[in-house]
DNA sequence: AATGCTTATGCAAAAAAATGAATATAAAAC
DNA sequence: GTTTTATATTCATTTTTTTGCATAAGCATT
């Protein structure tokens, strides 16, 4: 189950908070790399609490509900680097755009190169946020400590991913125009 | 169900084919784009012919078990077509090493230089055979059918998300190792 | 005044995926 | 001669993911 796994790292690296503030930094930061639903979150980390890999301190709220801010314990932290050290294998791209490109002569031009299209202006506009903020956060490599440098790694794959997406509906849309 | 659509456009593309051989396509071309186990492939094909989006003929063999040949109905072809049409939204990375390369200062270095390099292994071999296929296949581009381009287009696909991995992998382990 | 958005969490059901076990034969390898 | 690998499929269980529904209050917009 790597998604608790997920939620054990930016609880580290983020630090505590709350489920609801843990989904938006699924929506916002980590987006590209991992995703999951308020329902999964929530009951992820109330497993987490009842394994005790992280424990929970309630915020009295009077004028919002209550909140539960989880924080990772020191047995939490011990079995994700536990975890880290044990080989994992590759995940597949199981994307649907790639069997829809497999068959895309099943249907008009046109509508293929329009999703084609669709899809390199998300990528794009992902591709620039990640961008901005690696010229914020990381414009001076050599100095930054080993925590910020494995961080930035995992910045640079969402960059990577983002580019290499880009240049492939370019290189599909220009294939698929070219033709006949 | 993106896995049945996966088989819809292998049957289509490839040919009719067993269960069986399903799950050999799988672990050969398909594999760094889907990832399906045989109880899954068999389940699917069943789901598939329930619906009638595939039918089946039993070749009865006398020194091996029988085997039930698919092959996609025309109500699937249209099916699939009609899925082809609509919009999907990209997938996420959801990927293991990435969790880990965030936490990656909870363990010793060599740890994961280890990990990364095993990795940039399993992406390099992967790539020379997905390279291979293209240099074999695929070098005349234009004399392509539109069929033949849009395989193309997945191949291509899968070269980039291997190269992709490679690049990663190397800018991985030099920055860590040039760490201090 | 009504509508929708944000904060904050949960329960339940269905669909999909992963894991484990089973059957049966034949050919190939040790 | 015995073990392993390949052919060919199925059932059952558990885990994970997705989807729908529910509550509740404040804030901002129309």
């Amino acid at each position: 189950m790597a998604l608790s796994h997920a939620l054990l790292a930016s609880l580290l690296v983020d630090g505590p908070c709350s489920g609801y503030d843990m989904v938006k930094r699924f929506d916002e930061k980590i987006s590209c790399y991992w995703m999951a639903s308020h329902q999964q979150v929530y009951k992820a980390l109330r497993d987490l609490e009842s394994q005790g890999w992280v424990s929970s301190d309630t915020i009295t709220q009077t004028r919002r509900p209550n909140k539960n801010i989880y924080s990772v314990t020191r047995e939490g932290t011990e079995q994700l680097a536990h975890w880290v050290l044990t080989p994992s294998e590759p995940t597949t791209i199981r994307e649907d755009l790639m069997i829809k490109t497999q068959v895309g002569f099943l249907v008009p031009r046109p509508a293929i190169i329009e999703e084609l299209k669709r899809r390199h202006g998300i990528h794009l506009t992902n591709l620039e946020v990640l961008k901005t903020i690696e010229q914020q956060e990381f414009f001076d490599l050599p100095s930054l400590t080993i925590e910020a440098k494995f961080h930035y790694l995992t910045l640079r794959r969402g960059i990577r991913f983002e580019s290499d997406w880009v240049a492939w509906c370019e290189e599909a849309i220009a294939l698929i125009e070219a033709h006949e």
